[in-house]
DNA sequence: TATGGATCCATA
DNA sequence: TATGGATCCATA
């Protein structure tokens, strides 16, 4: 996979060139979400374009979670204090990780949007949420761009449709991550739809390394 | 159907006490929003509960619409500037009335939310883009609550749901509104799923409006 | 029960 | 093609 496209406001940018370990978490974040390769044994992501919405989502996001997971030991489905412990409604973070060095501390959100794009709203404003309220210090969203989402799933986010609402984290350190396959072949195999996708491998959820401390 | 939880920003508040045509704006959407029943001849609004989410949600809105559009001159589908203009990007404003008054204008956008929780976070973000851009005066969601929304369409927008995310708006003259059925009854007509229920009513669209100038 | 998601529909 | 929506799924 490769990145297309992005957006970095201007509190991001000032961090990325000020802290060295919020660019490690830049530099993780790039580093991973262009491991996807399609078929699998593949060194590149080529998607099947024989017509529109002939693809599924589920396994484009493999590969980059394990990469954050088990290579940089990023974790899953961090809860906010504000919505679990707070207001006791609404779930966590998609992927999280805490950067300590020289005694600072850099918190960093991210989803990884393949949902409807009404559901990378969500995304935004649960990422912006932690902002406000002090539980990240960098939030990030990764999606595909328009070109490629042609070829997912109807109606999946893409970066192009969720752009005009990227002022609403004007004030905050966001980054915005398009990104695009490498290269269109009608005659790769297709990405399964439904469950048969889905990954039976257990993920690396945060709450498990909270139980564990 | 009944309002049962409201939550309005301490700007709306404000100009419900300093303004009258706000508060006229206000009673109108209160009184819309109040008057849908079910079934059709009855006086008030009664769901079926014989099971979670076995009614569909499109035919719930009718009335509301019909009352704001031919009682009140409210219109549809306003597009905003900053979208269809600017970033030549996004849809419209679901409802939508100017409100004139000894040379005082005042502009209130809407959204009668009842697709999927996360349609209801572009709703609100796109209200929110209307207010920061100064393009409308007041935002105002109405949505089921949890109790109503259990027995609709999987997944519908609930005010509960969206309640943690409300925060986001402060600062900003918005108004979210929870409306409930005023009876449950397993013996009332279910309210029909997929198109079935779809008005074939042409809507007052504010395109309409404007191609008229 | 709660929650993020995946999928396809209807209309312009 | 673009866009809001409606519906049901998978998992905890």
């Amino acid at each position: 996979m490769k990145i297309e496209k992005e957006f970095i406001t201007d509190e991001a940018k000032e961090l990325l060139l000020t802290d060295s370990i919020i660019l490690q978490a830049y530099n993780e974040v790039k580093t991973s979400i262009c491991s996807p390769v399609w078929p699998m044994k593949s060194k590149i992501f080529t998607i099947n374009n024989i017509e529109k919405n002939c693809n599924g989502v589920v396994p484009i996001k493999e590969l980059c979670y394990t990469l954050l997971e088990e290579t940089y030991n990023w974790y899953r489905e961090k809860p906010l204090d504000v919505l679990k412990l707070e207001k006791k409604k609404g779930g966590p973070i998609d992927v999280y990780k805490e950067f300590i060095k020289n005694n600072d501390l850099k918190r960093v959100g991210m989803e990884f949007e393949t949902g409807n794009i009404s559901s990378a709203h969500r995304s935004m404003n649960k990422l912006l949420l932690g902002l406000k309220r002090g539980e990240i210090d960098l939030a990030v969203i990764l999606m595909p761009i328009k070109q490629l989402a042609y070829y997912l799933t109807d109606r999946v986010t893409n970066f192009e449709e969720l752009e005009p609402y990227f002022e609403l984290t004007e004030g905050h350190p966001f980054i915005f991550i398009g990104f695009n396959a490498e290269a269109y072949d009608p005659n790769v195999p297709l990405i399964p739809k439904g469950s048969d996708g889905m990954s039976k491998r257990s993920i690396k959820k945060w709450k498990d390394k909270i139980g564990n401390k």
